[in-house]
RNA sequence: CGGGGCGUAGCUCAGUCUGGUUAGAGUACCUGGUUUGGGACCAGGGGGUCGAAGGUUCGAGUCCUUUCGCCCCGACCA
């Protein structure tokens, strides 16, 4: 490509309402352009920095045996109706009808469409397992799209879809699956975590999220400091306790504690670790049926997870709860506790199952218990709802968790017969017998992994381009394209290398040295290939993007040089 | 969906509080000249329904009402 007739449309100011540095730099470098909240346009650079993602991730489905298709975009609504989720995305389905007022959905993700493909077409276990995919433009009508290419409404998805006569099977494509993710990851050259996430409302038996280390990720995972394991905060683990802090002594009694209410409060006033102390936290569950208010306990220097307590509690979705709503239930905020608590359900963290000597609210004004032996609730019900913290033990080592952000680049779910069951996708097994197809779904945000490479690979200058993602390897820059001998020694150069079919680019714009400079910098080429004034004594130069190093070369060597750095 | 901010040249912004010449700067773009190793300089030039609609006024970019769009925080996010 000639970068004087290319269009790549560079600019020195960012767009002022850019945050994150892949949006930043993606805008000025030329990559992409905004169109409208939550769309955006690819310009050349863009659009081959996307084909090259979506190339890695189609030679490594095809090593295992995935098989890419293109289901339509537009996607009939009683597929939706039939599934049950029209009304589950809500308002995130952008829907529409056609000329004959028949309703359409624009596809956020195809389980519906894909399962509506091989029902009746897959109809016996001889034919399975299937591994099907496919890499698609998505509609999610996002209430709060964001950060550029990492949160829009329209993107780009890898989405694929396995179908198992067994759990077991199922299981061993999650696993193949999870390894062929690694392997695009890896290529891509990104630091990456593959970690432990919620399967939620989807159900199924397990969900892995593929993140990509980045402080400016939406999600925050807990990782082991000498182990594999990873946790999305949202379902982490953690070790139980090896050493917990001295037990207060007393009597089971009531006692009065003015004004005192918060935790804080509590180890003030009795001396106490929070340990010992009964946290409370009240929220208002969803269901399918209407709302209800529930109570969380835990103890006093643990704090709620939301998720998990959605899960304990079997709802839908969580939200706060004022304190008017509490005190019309009767109950008394401050000084809320689990004993005959009879108004609401109670949900008990497992670390409190069978504690004692703790001090919890007594249901009244002013007033707290001492000395509760929970071993009385035993018949309740108790859950993990606990956040797991930074320097928790790790479940599964001696390690200690860290907290990390992370950018959710893939998940890979179990989905077990959630969408084969109401959309009535049954294969005969070998005794004849019918059974809904056992699925997994795996998908993966190549428009997204566009922003993630550049939150990992930025500097101050732009972006640092790996060379599996790079939109060119190579950028010859003619430094001054009147001086003759430059821009024949470029024109050479380019020629040879497009023979071998390298990516290359020429920067023959009649422009000066540090303008040129500047967008090879900010653009992120790996390497740029300086043909200058030092050509006269017969050398030439090659900046490597990722270290800013410039390194002289024989220019008559420049050919052989660069072919091994590729 | 709740809270906040912002819409003026392709881009970044000043001007709005306190209404009053022909609406400005930088940058980008076009022409000519000089320059050529880190986003050059000089001269000339093109480019605006001041987001939209309505209102107040002799007069509105500026005041009022409505509305649309974009961004940020939160809620939400298979």
């Amino acid at each position: 490509m000639r970068f004087s007739r290319a269009f790549i449309p560079t600019t020195k100011e960012a767009p002022s309402d850019a945050v994150l540095a892949s949006h930043i730099f993606l805008t000025r470098a030329g990559f992409t352009s905004q169109v409208a909240a939550g769309l955006y346009n690819y310009l050349p650079l863009g659009k081959r920095v996307l084909k090259k993602i979506e190339q890695i991730v189609n030679e490594e489905m095809n090593k295992v045996g995935a098989q890419e298709v293109d289901l339509s975009f537009v996607t009939p609504a009683d597929l939706w109706e039939e599934s049950g989720r029209i009304e589950k995305f809500g308002k995130e389905l952008l829907r529409f009808r056609d000329r004959k007022e028949n309703l359409f959905v624009l596809g956020p993700t195809h389980e519906e469409m894909m399962v509506n493909l091989v029902r009746n077409r897959v109809t016996s276990y001889k034919q399975l397992p299937l591994n099907l995919y496919q890499i698609k433009t998505k509609f999610r009508d996002e209430a709060r799209p964001r950060f550029g290419l990492m949160r829009g409404r329209e993107f780009v998805m890898k989405d694929g879809y396995s179908f198992h006569a067994t759990q077991e099977d199922l299981d061993r494509e999650f696993e193949m699956m999870e390894a062929a993710y690694k392997r695009i990851l890896v290529r891509l050259g990104l630091d990456f975590r593959v970690v432990e996430a919620d399967s939620g409302a989807i159900g199924g038996s397990g969900s892995k999220e593929i993140m990509v280390i980045a402080d400016s990720g939406e999600d925050t995972i807990a990782i082991c400091d000498s182990c594999e394991y990873g946790a999305n905060v949202e379902t982490a683990e953690r070790a139980s306790r090896s050493e917990v802090p001295q037990a207060p002594e007393s009597d089971f009694n009531k006692f009065s504690t003015p004004n005192v209410k918060s935790i804080e409060d509590l180890e003030a006033f009795f001396k106490v670790d929070a340990y010992y102390t009964m946290k409370c936290v009240a929220k208002k569950m969803h269901y399918e049926d209407g709302d209800q208010v529930v109570l969380f306990f835990l103890r006093g220097d643990d704090d709620l997870q939301e998720v998990k307590a959605v899960n304990a509690a079997e709802a839908l979705e969580v939200e706060d709860v004022s304190e008017e709503e509490l005190k019309a239930l009767g109950l008394v905020p401050g000084f809320m506790g689990p004993l005959d608590m009879d108004k609401v359900p109670c949900v008990f963290d497992t670390s409190l199952k069978g504690a004692t000597q703790m001090i919890c609210g007594a249901n009244e004004k002013d007033q707290h218990f001492v000395g509760v032996d929970m071993s009385v609730l035993d018949e309740a019900l108790f859950a993990d709802i606990y956040t797991a913290k930074e320097g928790d033990g790790c479940p599964h080592c001696e390690g200690k968790l860290l907290y990390k952000k992370g950018i959710e680049v893939g998940h890979i779910f179990k989905l077990g017969t959630t969408y084969s069951k109401p959309l009535k996708a049954d294969f005969l097994n070998e005794k004849g017998q019918a059974e809904p197809l056992i699925m997994g779904t795996y998908g993966m945000g190549i428009s997204r992994l566009i922003a993630a490479t550049i939150e990992q690979h930025h500097d101050e200058k732009g972006c640092i381009w790996t060379k599996e993602t790079a939109p060119y390897s190579v950028n010859i820059m003619v430094s001054n394209i009147k001086d003759e001998a430059q821009l024949a020694f470029g024109e050479k150069l380019y020629q040879q290398l497009q023979e071998v079919g390298v990516e290359v680019i020429i920067d023959d714009r009649k422009e000066r040295f540090g303008f040129k400079m500047k967008d090879a910098e900010l653009i992120g080429f790996p390497f740029t290939i300086i043909v200058g004034k030092e050509l006269v004594n017969g050398n030439v130069q090659v900046l490597e993007r990722a270290t800013l190093e410039k390194r002289a070369v024989f220019a008559e060597k420049i050919f052989d040089d660069i072919m091994e750095r590729l």
